[in-house]
DNA sequence: AATCATCGTCGAAGCGCTTCGACAACACGC
DNA sequence: GCGTGTTGTCGAAGCGCTTCGACGATGATT
């Protein structure tokens, strides 16, 4: 592998010119630069990404911590992750996984230190997440898509869910629904303090009461089985439901199997 | 962030030393272990993964080589990723994301050069794939998950797809069923050359002509819609089909809507 | 024509670690 | 008591790059 010394030499100017050259930190003429470019194109020359960080003390590199296989990883995070792998690359960074919970905040400490990240995105954000607390302590630029209970002075990108929500109850009322239900994510999720299922249930609430109409929801796990359970305990608590909102894509579906299973349409007799 | 030196002063050793005693390359003292052990401790000490990987040449992380977005990104693709990651952890490595498709062996090869990665997976292999030939170009150790058509010499996990589509057909000729639908991949995924698609197909018509039946097989896009009209395509071509293997999860969604809405209950109608 | 920025280039000092060769200090067999 | 190995430790030389200070060579300014 040619360094960056080996173009020097072809070139026939110093190291640090070369150097330049590359990162236009300072002025090089026109005619050195040709020679400097076609040295590398010769050579086929890369700059070492370990030695170039060792010495810039900037690793071009993102960290994104993600759960590992805790939510079901739906779709939707998976989008996220390929886009920030696509998105990270066009910038010129690299983008690393670090799969870690909201409990493995230390993992993460340890990681950081490592240097290897100049910056972190945080995924699957608790309301109260000490991975948050962990990496503002390290004074690594970080973003999260999500949020936290608090989010004074962090950077984040987040889902409006009472603005969803309420325009899902929105759509279903202006269809003449009044009986809607909600296919929310688990139990555990919102016990450990996830804020979608948190914050939609919240938001799907107030749309609904806000209309004066009864709000049915159901906590419910990333499965089919579970979805199709979900929606026979809601039917059963509201027999003439006709409208279900759903945030579980899992768990959605089951809820079509089973609302077929009883003979409702969709969307003729349920939407 | 403190240094080797710092810890090596704090112990009253040298550099090297509290190298050793971190490598085990040479032995240590067991006295002054414990010296430099509690020096590190109290110094949080947690060695730069730059300067490591440029003075060992060796930089502990490992590339995923995956495609964005190209074939729907189905759950199990995800599940390789997660779990990618996680075992990549456990054994002291990071894992970095290069979104890159079979077209674009180039970049890859230019990712190689900046010596970022000790070895490389490759996801998503087509029969015959660019990207092979440009990491056994490079040299670079790299396993595949899926296959090329020519395995000599190359390192790989793969479904079997002979037997998994014979045991999908062997399980329903059990249960009866003699008329049988494929519902794949879709068809850029085949004329790309995608593997799963090809080996399946083949599989499949091989298991069914085998027990002396009639193969039906369409191939589709990866969303619900079109495993909706895929679904339709099939009984029409063969209106005693009673049962499907698929190979296609979005689609299959799409399949059970269509199933149900012509009236055949699954699994008792359909299978 | 003297003065001063500015431009383009170079050499050298690191960045924080690994690893090689050297070398005391000591244990061993005879 | 002498070779002959081991053990444990140290110093120094890099790994391939960035970046700082220096300095001749221009060109612009009076």
């Amino acid at each position: 592998m040619a360094t960056m010394q080996d173009v020097a030499r072809h070139a026939k100017v110093s190291l640090s010119t070369v150097s330049y050259a590359l990162s236009g930190a300072r002025p090089v003429s026109a005619a050195t630069k040709v020679r400097i470019d076609a040295a590398m194109a010769e050579l086929g020359f890369r700059p070492n990404a370990m030695a170039r960080g060792l010495a810039s003390r900037r690793s071009s590199t993102l960290a994104l911590i993600f759960p590992a296989m805790e939510s079901g990883l739906g779709g939707t995070v998976t989008e996220f992750v390929a886009s920030a792998a696509a998105a990270a690359r066009e910038h010129g960074y690299h983008l690393v996984l670090w799969p870690f919970g909201a409990h493995q905040a230390d993992e993460i400490r340890d990681l950081v230190r490592q240097g290897l990240a100049d910056g972190v995105l945080l995924m699957e954000v608790r309301l109260d997440d000490p991975r948050v607390e962990a990496l503002h302590a390290a004074g690594l630029p970080f973003t999260m898509i999500g949020r936290t209970r608090e989010v004074e002075g962090l950077a984040y990108v987040d889902i409006d869910f009472d603005r969803t929500t309420e325009d899902a109850v929105a759509h279903l009322t202006a269809l003449g629904h009044e009986h809607i239900g909600f296919l929310n994510h688990s139990r555990e999720s919102h016990d450990e303090g996830y804020a979608p299922t948190i914050r939609a249930e919240e938001g799907f609430r107030t749309a609904i009461t806000s209309r004066g109409l009864v709000p049915r929801t159901v906590l419910c796990h990333e499965s089919p089985q579970a979805g199709r359970r979900a929606v026979a305990e809601l039917l059963e608590a509201d027999p003439d439901m006709t409208a279900l909102v759903t945030m579980n894509e899992m768990a959605t579906f089951g809820a079509t199997v089973e609302l077929q299973d009883r003979g409702l349409r969709i969307p003729d007799d349920f939407s």
